[in-house]
Order: C-alpha cells, then structure tokens, then sequence
DNA sequence: CGTTATTGTATGAAAAGGAATATTTTTAGG
DNA sequence: CCTAAAAATATTCCTTTTCATACAATAACG
C-alpha cells in the first residue's frame, strides 16, 4: 500500500476511483491518450522485462520481430515505421545487430539508395526463441482478460488504427476546402 | 539478388491486408502488444507534435498534465508511475520545471523523504492551455472513430489496465479457484 | 535505544534517442 | 544531357534516459 498520511485521495497510475477524489478526478485520467499510453506499457512492462532479463533490449526485440516472416527482409524506412521509432534509430540499432551477425545489410538491386535488412540464421533462430515467449506471455494475457474481450480490444485498435494514423487533417483546412 | 523490389508487398506499419501477402502476413501483425503501441503511437502522433510545436517536449506535458487536478500535487514517486518514466527522469525534468518557474517543490511535513511537486499559477495558466488543446484533439479523434466505438475502447483499456497492471499473477493460482 | 533494513529522492557516468545535416542516388524539367 | 529537386540512408551533435549508486529519512527489530 503507498497511502500517504493525510487525505486518501486516488493513487497516480490507476484511474479507478479512490475513496473522496480530492477534485473529482485529474484530467489525465479521462484522457483517451493516456488510456492507450498507460495500457500498452501495463500490458508490455512484464514481457520487456523478460526479454531484457535475457540481454536483449526492446528496441532490438522489435527489429527482430518486425522482420520475423519478412523473407526478404525490410528497408530501413519501413522498419522505423514497423518499430515506431524514427530512421537514424534504427541505423545504428541495425550496426549492432550486424555487428552480431543477427541482421545482415543489402543494397537494392533497382534502387540503390534503399538497404534491406534481414534476418540472418543466427537471427532467425534467435527471434523464434524470443517469439515463443511472447506468444506464451500472450495467451495468458489473453486468459486474464478473455477471448471475448480481447477481441473486442483488438478490433477497436486496428480501427483505431487506420482511422488515426492515415486520415483527417482534414479538419485544419476546412476554410481551404473547394469554397 | 535480382527481384529484390519486384514483388509487392503489404506494407510495414499497416496491419491491413496488401495485395499479395508474401508469408501470410508478419508475426508483429497479429501480435496484440504490438496492436497496443501501435495505436498509442498513432493516436498521439498529432497531437505530440502540436505540443512539441509550441516549444513543449512530451516528457514536460505529462508531468503536468499528471498534476492537474492534483491540488496538492503528486510525490516524485507517484509521477514517476503516472508518466510512464522512471523516477531519475522525473526528478531532473522536476528541476527544469521548477527553474522556469512552472512548478514547485515542496517536502512532505510527516515524512521528510518525500517531496511533493504541484504546479504554481504559471504552471497552471500554461497546462489549461495545453489541456484545451488536449480537449480539441480529442474531440476530433473521438468523432473520427464514433461515440460508441469510442466507448468500447474506452472499457477495453480500463479493463486491460487494472487486469495486467497489479494482478497477473491470478492466473497462476487457477487451482485455488472454487471454479 | 542502537543497529540494520527499507523507502524515497537525487546525482553521476554511460547509453540511447532525436533533430539537423551530409551523402548518394533517383526523378523531374528545361 | 544538364541541372535542380526529391528520396533513402548514414552521420554528427546534443539532449534525454537509464543504470547504478549515494544520500537521507523512516521503519523494524533485537
């Protein structure tokens, strides 16, 4: 328990209602983009701590993953997208995993400003380990909130998803629309 | 390697179903913590760099965004949770607030350990700002992806939130359940 | 009480991340 | 063709985070 002396008031971290809300309740904790913030890194802090616990870092976890069923592989743009970081990150996150024969480089054949990177081997065999566990964290995840729920949660996400990432700047430029 | 470009591909950082899935789709594609940064990362794009527009990094809004609401403020300990950071993080991004004069230290009268962070009136006046345009963001997500749609996501989350946040070790125990 | 363990925050060195820019290659226009 | 603009990646520099640890205060226990 972190209860302090004086008032109870509803602990930080957890927007369920506490006892007398001091102000009816921060903003935060109303806030969609917060609830999405806060649920991806509750749900994901157990599994990056055990993949940390074998020495691998997120950031490379999720190389590896992305390019997990890529046969070719993936350019370097498209795995910053895939690893929701941005390009010079994965540059030189891509060096290391070189460096340690998991990834391997190669220039485009048609286009020669592009540079495929792919799992080597040693890299295949190293994600594939790495994805048992996360299947295995998965569904247990999945037996702690439900089949049916989990279904529901991914379906908003993905719509989430496409409804959010691609669409509406619309909204800024309506004074510019076709008047 | 010669049709290293030829093929077409479902492109990276879209779940959605390309043309000609090469190995039928990626494993991070159905992969439900990936689903979960995904959308986070999405959803907050704009709105982030609305906030680093006006000369705000991300770190600075959520520490203030936490207070709010908080009338006494929050203990370096209970930032650190709310804003997903740790708690070094906290305390020097706690020094640049306070230097310019937008929050305050104050140590706890019981236990002298703690030290309590609240924002002053600046820091007040400049999170509503922000907090509005929050607001209008949000406004605009929710009724890109509807109230409803909205309102399920919503309880996922909530869910998701309290059922891998404190008590993952339930399923362990499935023996001693009566059921 | 004195001693040890524990908790909460701050600090310092090392690593990672991000913004801006350089470099190379491709595309577009005259 | 030749030059200008755009695109993909690498590199540089600086900020931020992270890991470990130090420090201070409380709690626990003999």
């Amino acid at each position: 328990m972190t209860d302090l002396a004086a008032p109870a008031r509803p602990s930080p971290g957890s927007p369920s209602e506490g006892a007398s809300g001091a102000a009816a309740g921060r903003f935060v904790d109303g806030y969609l983009l917060y609830l999405l913030a806060r649920a991806s890194s509750v749900a994901s802090a157990e599994f990056h701590e055990q993949v940390r616990a074998r020495g691998v870092p997120v950031a490379v976890w999720r190389i590896l993953a992305s390019l997990k069923g890529t046969g070719e592989g993936l350019t370097v743009g498209e795995l910053a997208k895939s690893c929701l970081a941005n390009q010079p990150a994965i540059s030189k996150t891509v060096d290391k995993l070189v460096a340690k024969g998991l990834v391997e480089r190669q220039a485009d054949g048609q286009d020669r400003r592009r540079v495929w990177v792919r799992l080597t081997p040693a890299g295949e065999a190293h994600v594939d380990e790495l994805i048992l566990e996360a299947q295995a964290h998965q569904a247990r995840l999945v037996e702690a909130i439900g089949e049916g729920e989990t279904e529901t949660l991914r379906r908003a996400l993905l719509r989430l998803i496409e409804r959010a990432g691609s669409g509406a700047p619309s909204v800024d430029f309506d004074e510019f629309s076709d008047k």
